[in-house]
DNA sequence: GCCGGTTACGTCAACGTTGACGTTGGAGGA
DNA sequence: TCCTCCAACGTCAACGTTGACGTAACCGGC
């Protein structure tokens, strides 16, 4: 090891002083670029290897006329949600194919935060951006976006124009599980929702709403609690719905921590087994529950896999009218949500 | 939208040309710098305003003297599991307080793709690096250090000299699980691990050892099994011991996705509440289980925040001999773990 | 009125790389 | 034999920024 710290990485120039020829003629080597012999590259090759030389990618990003940095930026809400978790190692995964690296951040769904961090983005000139906009105002996205950059919303569409996007079926989704609860026979079925500042959130419960209509049940606001962040709240709502005087025989969990205070809920006054219940997201383990919980799944791979591939071909220059890609989700039947309405 | 696409970016050149000064002025008044007048930095500060000026970091980092690219990477095993993930954010935390940016990728335990990531970053000539080193060998990221970069390993510890690590009390945390089980009563402890080239699990056993030699067990090798890769392999696993003409009263599982699989099957066979079990690693849900599962929680937070530290002193040109860093693990009794052996 | 020092600028070159464009020498054709 | 053409190099400048250094103006003190 050396102690001395820092030695100065070995440029283009050294390697050429050691071969003996031009840096251009090394920088055509490192480049796979003819015009340099066979003997020469041979040279060039050693000396890289003796030297230990690798490419500066920043300073030959900065002369290149394409300017590219092989690197994009990944805005998520909080990168140690399994969902944007799952969701990075997509994009990352299928970025790796185009020998691009994934300068990744969380935006704590604060449009301030995503500010800030979109300009860190931009003064590193990533070639472009897959973002999860916070909740509020996308000012500082649609800024960036107009200035040129490529981008590609996951989970929630832009409000602005001219932008990719890859979302879930929400509404539809949402619609199909109510009519999975009134099919067997629920006519009481609670909505529980998170921030409805959320697109998300506003897109399930539009989809809860026509689930009802088209079964012909009537919405009864007090089985709707929205605005629950975090399974502590939801633990609060379901036990108030819980002591209504006509509670309801099954719940409709519009998010994934909401879920899980639901389910605490139920379970602390032993009535896992007796209210219905289905959740929008997956989560591991939730086939060992007793019962099992059935939920709507996303695709998330697929959601991650389609933002890459979306904001490669607009790096790579592609004008065409944005695209608004939805990926479906499934419903899986575990047992929750196959409980019937207790008599 | 600007539908011609990529305009150029304004560059220095454009906002002293508009404020009349030098870009030398500019670079000033950019950077705080002394040295302008009251009135340029205003007229400089405007002119920036209605160009859209936003530095290039790349061109400044190639100039400067330091060289710091204000970016560090990340390189974990899988950046969709959500120990790596929650390590991940716990960094880029830390990291947001210099400044600094993460650039993230998954090095899917391999030694070539870790290889290949490495060179990856060197190009982008990053700070720093915070590495979970993949199983096998170590070569690339002991190069990567000898040739100066400031490194920190997380989870797992160097197997070269001269690089710092923060780790999880892998060992003594193992050692308390079987104490813990051996106090209960149990005296046939069985040992669930994953891969014994993975350094944690090596550890995990040890741990197990002599926490059986320190309450006077006898080590029953049917009752170990290891390089359990993945919840299969450990259901599997947990059918057979099961199946033993003296099968285990007790298993303690050293990896989480291991706990995944042998809970499994304990509940396919109904002796969940028969069975003792204690699981390495925390995980969502596990306290709505039934029984709600005992485990060894790592502090993740803090062994990132703690790796995060480490790195930036590093690269601020500490020198001094590298810290092995070792953050306690606590031991979450939930009920699985205090079943008392079957009679 | 002159001198030393400071403040507020500007000029120039360089960071590591590559695009544009020379220059050389030899192969090949008329 | 001479000319053309091409392969195989080299030279130079530029990408956007900043370190080193120069210079003009001004200020206070004697």
């Amino acid at each position: 090891m050396d102690v001395r710290g820092a030695r100065r990485e070995p440029t283009m120039k050294d390697v050429a002083a050691l071969a003996q020829v031009s840096t251009k003629t090394v920088s055509r080597v490192i480049n796979d670029l003819p015009g340099a012999g066979p003997d020469v590259v041979e040279r060039v090759r050693a000396a890289a290897r003796t030297l230990g030389y690798r490419p500066n990618l920043t300073a030959s990003s900065l002369r290149r006329s394409d300017k590219r940095s092989a690197t994009i930026g990944v805005l998520f809400e909080d990168l140690s949600n399994p969902f944007d978790a799952a969701l990075l190692r997509a994009v990352e995964d299928r970025a790796r194919q185009n020998d691009v690296l994934v300068l990744a951040g969380s935006n704590e769904d604060d449009p301030a935060l995503q500010r800030e961090l979109l300009t860190s983005l931009a003064t590193r000139r990533v070639d472009g951006i897959v973002a999860m906009a916070a909740g509020g105002h996308q000012d500082a996205l649609q800024q960036e976006r107009e200035r040129g950059t490529p981008m590609v919303l996951v989970d929630r569409p832009p409000t602005f124009d001219g932008t990719d996007s890859v979302t879930t079926t929400n509404r539809d989704s949402s619609r199909e599980a109510v009519l999975h609860l009134a099919g067997r026979g629920h006519r009481r079925i609670a909505f529980l929702g998170d921030r409805q500042t959320l697109w998300t959130s506003q897109e399930r419960y539009t989809g809860y709403l026509e689930g009802l209509a088209h079964t012909g049940l009537t919405l009864h606001e007090e089985l709707v609690r929205t605005d629950l962040h975090g399974p502590d709240a939801a633990e609060t709502a379901t036990a108030a719905l819980l002591d209504l005087a006509e509670p309801p025989t099954a719940l409709f969990t519009a998010q994934n921590l909401v879920t899980v205070g639901a389910m605490r809920t139920l379970r602390a006054r032993g009535l896992h087994h007796r209210i219905a219940l289905i959740g929008f997201d997956d989560f591991p383990l939730a086939d060992m529950l007793e019962p099992a919980v059935t939920v709507l799944r996303q695709d998330v791979p697929a959601l991650g896999r389609k933002a890459a591939e979306l904001i490669f071909t607009r790096i790579d220059g592609d004008q065409s009218p944005p695209t608004h890609a939805v990926i479906p989700a499934t419903l899986v039947q575990r047992g929750s949500g196959e409980i019937p309405p207790a008599p």
